[in-house]
DNA sequence: CATGAATGAGCGTTCATTCAT
DNA sequence: AATGAATGAACGCTCATTCAT
């Protein structure tokens, strides 16, 4: 009768044991990303996603117990593929190839889905998802890899934070400007990631 | 963001031309500035910027013919603030002198409302608002700067958005961790910004 | 963009302060209190009143914070007419009048809207509203009441209480029924009353 | 309460012919006795009884047409407890015992589960459910103890109603109020029933 | 000009019910 | 028969915007 007083969890509400079920929860989150991209935060909306995806309002409710829940499992599959990347990277043989190769991973990930990223990064700001968005691995790696570049820093994870911002802030950057030169911007955000190193 | 289909108009309905009336679209705009920094972006809502400024609805419909021109308005009045930084940055001996000073700038006041300024750069990346902020004096006087910083430079304006990109997004990831070490903050971004130069 | 968490106030939002609103509100309650007698709880939904009150779904929430406000506003209307009763109930001469009196009220006020009446006392019994109802008042009088008819009786609460449920069972039973005839139910429940009253 | 537009059928869709259908249909009807004990109306919807049950959304719906049939089916379970006693209650020698035990055991029903008998009785006003709860046979039980107490009283079948409004209505509040009291509160609606009895 | 009551499209979410597997 | 994924009508509620006073 009243809706509820609660907080919404943000957890999946239930793991699909069907493979229907497993493509329906997939469509949902694509369907997600492609409204980002197309129609931006204006259309973010639970029924519009729904509707892209193909499925009724109720299974996405079905798989996600709210739209913020449905965002975050957004964030953190495009998440999953950096921390993949970050992960790769600490397999380099030296730790300015692993920064590279890191950074390398981040320009290439923007400059495919250039909307998305910026809007996500976006939603990453939202105080009520915080928390929420598995952070702690990739943070791990990165400041792995800023130890192996950088081990004399006193504070390897300000320092990877730091890169993380910097990184962030010049691909959204580009993206916003519909830059499509992958080669010129990853240059110029080495050039901020190692010049920031070697001057902390 | 915006709820009718067809698209407000973004630039002030009237100029005002008594003194009482600027009187009153300068508190809209603290407003709505504070109510941004107290109640983060949920609670960024009309009625609730005119009850907080002391003023009807529809007199705040009197002097921004939208929601999204009060938006532009409040972070053309911000930009302002950091744009006569930038003007007295130029008048410093030096270019790194310029540079600084701007640095110096952009902490502060990210520091000082870092609510405030994290949230306008979200807004600033709403394509509805895209094109009506007046970002082309600002931007000149960056360029200015790095000219003197960096005469060599091959592209000047693609330098000038970079370090903006690099400033804002290493003081907002610092705004969001809550830090509060002006000193230790601006030297960080100090090596960034000179590194990214030194660089490039 | 969520739903908000905290659960939403009882109190009306605003004091009406124009002649306009006040219409508003009595025309929002009347249509609440038409809808649950023709339609019954399935049709008592906030669309629906609003639409019958011939107001915007907006109004309805200007006035009203959320749907349990506008029932616990509704029954406190109902409530209030039996307070009064219950008043002048005191002003009788013996404590026997004064009980037949409240008897007759009670009776009276089931028998004009038996639907509403029974409805009312069904809703009270949500736990939501609980504690939101005004009746410590309306118990006052009626353990005031008590002491009159019965001055010894030890737990005159207990038994105010009890005469409350004991009327309220029997015309809430008989207005199920679709009993008609006033004198006869009136009898029947004075009978139950003073019986408890001899032998509690 | 009924969300589609054509009725649903009350009546049990098939008679369990197989002792493990009995068990299941057993199983869902005690579901829903404890969600309505512990989750109250709110929590009482047919995917939480199917869990609480142990059994599939699509088994529910195997043995009851629609929610309606199991909320009656229920009441009526809960009423046949209540049909026994009356039928013990009229092998009692006296007529005055019989009516004794027959509160007796209303009174401990109420108290066992407070929350069940309450909420059933508010279900119980429900106009969808009206008609389809089979209260005849209790019904001619109580007026066959309410002749023989009173054997001379015109109307024993309103007397009988009464009696039950009565003691519905003073349980219930006691439920309500959280009174464990059980010899107490007996003896209260004692008092009533046989004080109404003494004068009606 | 100022006020604030009124509007209503649209959003997030629930839950009774169906039906392919 | 049993399962549980899927459906979608319907509900509670918000908030940008209008307009009579």
């Amino acid at each position: 009768m009243t809706q509820s007083a609660r907080p919404t969890p943000i957890r999946p509400r239930k793991r699909p044991r069907q493979a229907r079920a497993e493509e329906t929860v997939e469509s949902i989150i694509e369907a997600a990303a492609q409204i980002l991209e197309t129609d931006g935060i204006e259309g973010f909306n639970t029924n519009a996603i729904a509707r892209r995806a193909g499925v009724s309002i109720g299974s996405l409710y079905q798989y996600f117990p709210g739209k913020d829940a449905l965002t975050v499992a957004l964030i953190q599959r495009e998440t999953q593929r950096f921390h993949d990347d970050a992960a790769a990277a600490l397999a380099q043989r030296s730790g300015k190839a692993s920064l590279e190769y890191l950074i390398g991973a981040a320009v290439r990930q923007q400059l495919q889905r250039p909307m998305l990223a910026r809007l996500l990064d976006v939603q990453e700001s939202n105080p009520a998802l915080r928390g929420e968005i598995e952070k702690a691995g990739l943070n791990a790696l990165i400041v792995a890899v800023v130890k192996r570049v950088a081990p004399r820093l006193e504070h390897p994870e300000v320092a990877a934070a730091d890169l993380l911002a910097i990184v962030q802030g010049l691909t959204d950057s580009a993206g916003e400007r519909g830059e499509q030169d992958l080669e010129n911007l990853e240059h110029r955000v080495r050039a901020a990631a190692f010049g920031y190193l070697a001057r902390v």
